[in-house]
DNA sequence: CGTAAAATTGACGCTAATCAAGGTCCGTGG
DNA sequence: CCACGGACCTTGATTAGCGTCAATTTTACG
């Protein structure tokens, strides 16, 4: 089970995320009295791939993956969210379904406003309306370097880019190096790059022989992180 | 030298495009009104990836080609636009930079707003912050596909898709088959699908031998697309 | 301690990247 | 009008990278 967060701590959460910028503390506190608390176990869904989309959410604790399958029952992974991150922004500003699925990789909580809710909000805070469209502009310009990324290189680089955006964004200190704090196994950093297991396996193996990383089942340990970026940036 | 449209035409056009959905007549030629006419000739850039974005664009007629450029110099094809698409939309609604650089493939018309301008606009007629919304998810949801695709798809499958996605686009019924109307060489179908010159000429190559496709240089017409569709969708 | 999921490793073959050479088309200037 | 140069395209040969299959080992956890 999860324990739940005091409202002080969530209040404290959400009032520092890029969904709040430049709102006083009383207009935040006033928004997240019209949201729901949410929480979610590991491995169960938020929302799915084309599902009709009537809520949106922002992490407060927890990892959560985003995917898309193709045609084919493949899976591809675009991207991770954790703390301060928004879940299905891009609905409560358009009129669309769910592009993609988001799963929780660790227990997660996050608070949670209908669709027809946040519009209203919107409207009376135009600034929540401009973060919104300020996160989404990230997340387009990221998934656009991504893009690029499996367009132009090889596997190994990609892998290895993969690693240092997930170091950048979920690294914890620990000794002997930066861990990527969550659960991360080969098949998830094969779904990142476009490629397979197999290939994700052997490239951790030298790099594991080489010291630049240790690894154990799902997790993955940075330790010479500077190696990692000459390869990932072809210098 | 383009010839100039006249205010009539233009008006006829901008009413019936995305961005002003929902919005009346009178309150579209207010807007346009606020806009600079543009024109652009072929292979010039209406801006450049990195640089401080100052405007945005609705294409009247022409055909632009969005890119990336990474650090080695390899260029990536974003994707296209003709004419009631948008180019820099994404800056009008939030504080970035042009992710990406647009070029004139053939000489363009377009109109213009200063981004302040169009800020300004947007808080007068609220609609039109949302239709951009709306064009900007359309996109990202789009960008998406077409990572799924690169990060899954073999190489032909990839070519096949992208010249299914240039014809509903830009697709004109000629004698023999569906014309992609505006100038496509091997090489941008190359920086499109992630691959290089060679596979595209010999793939194109082949399916000309099958009658799938007449190409010339700069032109590719379909005249079996159901064909492609079977491959591109594995069937 | 037993089981299932995750990870490793080797072998094999195909896809696609690369290199090299030559051909075709088009606009320009003599 | 023709010759030339440059951009675009084609094709073959070669090889590296990567996907796939099969078999085994490791790890977590009940």
């Amino acid at each position: 089970m999860i324990r739940p967060m005091e409202t002080a701590v969530i209040q404290e959460i959400i009032t520092r995320c890029a969904l709040m910028d430049g709102l006083t503390e009383e207009e935040c506190r006033a928004i997240v009295q019209h949201s729901r608390h949410y929480e979610i176990l590991q491995d169960r869904f938020f929302f799915h791939q084309g599902e009709d989309a009537t809520a949106m959410y922002i992490i407060l604790s927890g990892r959560a993956k985003l995917t898309q399958v193709t045609q084919a029952g493949e899976q591809v992974i675009v991207g991770y969210c954790g703390a301060g991150d928004g879940l299905g922004i891009i609905v409560a500003l358009s009129e669309i379904d769910y592009p993609l699925s988001a799963e929780a990789v660790t227990d997660c909580q996050a608070i949670c406003w209908q669709r027809d809710q946040m519009k209203a909000l919107m409207l009376t805070y135009p600034q929540l309306a401009i973060n919104g469209m300020g996160m989404i502009a990230q997340r387009f310009v990221k998934l656009q370097e991504r893009y690029r990324d499996i367009a132009t290189r090889r596997v190994e680089q990609r892998v290895a880019r993969a690693l240092l955006r997930l170091v950048r964004q979920f690294g914890k200190k620990v000794d002997g190096g930066v861990l990527i704090d969550m659960p991360l196994s080969r098949q998830d950093l094969a779904e990142m790059t476009g490629t397979n297991i197999y290939n994700v396996s052997r490239i951790l193996s030298k790099w594991e022989r080489e010291e630049w990383i240790a690894s154990q089942r799902q997790r993955v340990i940075l330790c010479k992180a500077h190696e990692l970026v000459v390869l990932a940036e072809d210098l």
